[in-house]
DNA sequence: CTAGAAATGATAATCATTTTCAATTAGAAA
DNA sequence: TTTCTAATTGAAAATGATTATCATTTCTAG
């Protein structure tokens, strides 16, 4: 499976899923006012990361974001893109995705909330959202009793491409 | 079986919800048949491994199966305990649970699959089964053309008792 | 401008997990 | 039962992602 192949090496994402879903271009200004919004003082180098961020491929880790971000300004340091991340994870701003045993990926939160479908055998993401899931999820949570704050919904399995190849 | 009822903390471990939730109890002879059919040697050590995450606490790291073993037979390694852990859950004899970025926890696979509810106050974990759910995921799958094998559904909230305290 | 809190980045530390490898052992065959 | 050998073991080292340290630099409020 994929998740078994070595760190370090960037995962068979197909090219439709480097993307960016964020229709939207962000100013320099408008990347300024996310930073301020999270109580940070504006950098070179926040903006640059957010900037990468927001222009790259979706789901991506932070050395894979490092490493971006290198090549525009080498003076970034990676401490810098873990502290970033963590922090915009924190207020909300990315969202991690953990899947499996790989390396923590990141994306700009999306408006509406979706979740993941992932190929065991090239990597590909699909990202689907299905009202009628959240509703039961909140039905189950209601029968326990519990107050859902966030969840984790990722489906894996064999892509169609893939399921041909073979 | 458990149904409406919630087993083992994640966090603060108190010793009542160290039940396991296999009523059944197995024989050495049990626990050497499920090693063979792994297709692998059996070995005192293998032995107690399973015996101890069979008789201890569901949802359990590698480091506390390996502490618990230590105790009765301190020549077992804990390389072993991790060898031999991540061996059953390839053959699906253990389920591995990765909840956010804390160390992998471990289930005997149950016979009937399911989901877990965690309160992220107190780490209490409720298990539920809701099978609109897994319905709706195979009709998401289909939708996408994809072949699901496996999948990740976890809910965070704030238990009842934990509500209360506030 | 200036002060001082915040941020940076090179480096070291963490920590779960995996690998290495020499010594031991299970278990099939004789 | 004894032999043989591939599988297994455990101590230790390695790995890899992530986090912490800390001396230096940089924002930005005033
Ligand atoms: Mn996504
Ligand atoms: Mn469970
Ligand atoms: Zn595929
Ligand atoms: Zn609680």
């Amino acid at each position: 499976m994929f998740e078994n192949k070595s760190y370090g090496t960037v995962l068979p994402l197909p090219a439709n899923n480097e993307t960016s879903y964020f229709d939207e271009s962000w100013t320099e200004d408008d990347l300024k006012q996310i930073i301020r919004k999270m109580n940070l003082k504006v950098t070179p180098q926040r903006i640059l990361i957010l900037q990468t961020l927001h222009e790259g491929r979706v789901h991506i880790t932070a050395q894979e974001l490092y490493e971006k971000v290198q090549k525009i300004n080498s003076d970034v340091g990676f401490a810098t893109v873990y502290r970033f991340l963590k922090g915009m994870a924190e207020s909300r701003v990315v969202t991690e995705l953990r899947m499996g045993s790989m390396p923590t990926r990141y994306e700009l939160t999306p408006k509406k909330h979706h979740d993941h479908m992932t190929c065991t055998d090239c990597g590909k993401i699909v990202e689907f959202q299905n009202k009628n899931i959240e509703d039961l999820q909140e039905k189950v949570a209601r029968q326990y009793g519990f107050k859902l704050t966030h969840h984790v919904l990722e489906l894996y399995g064999i892509c169609t491409s893939c399921q041909m190849k073979k």
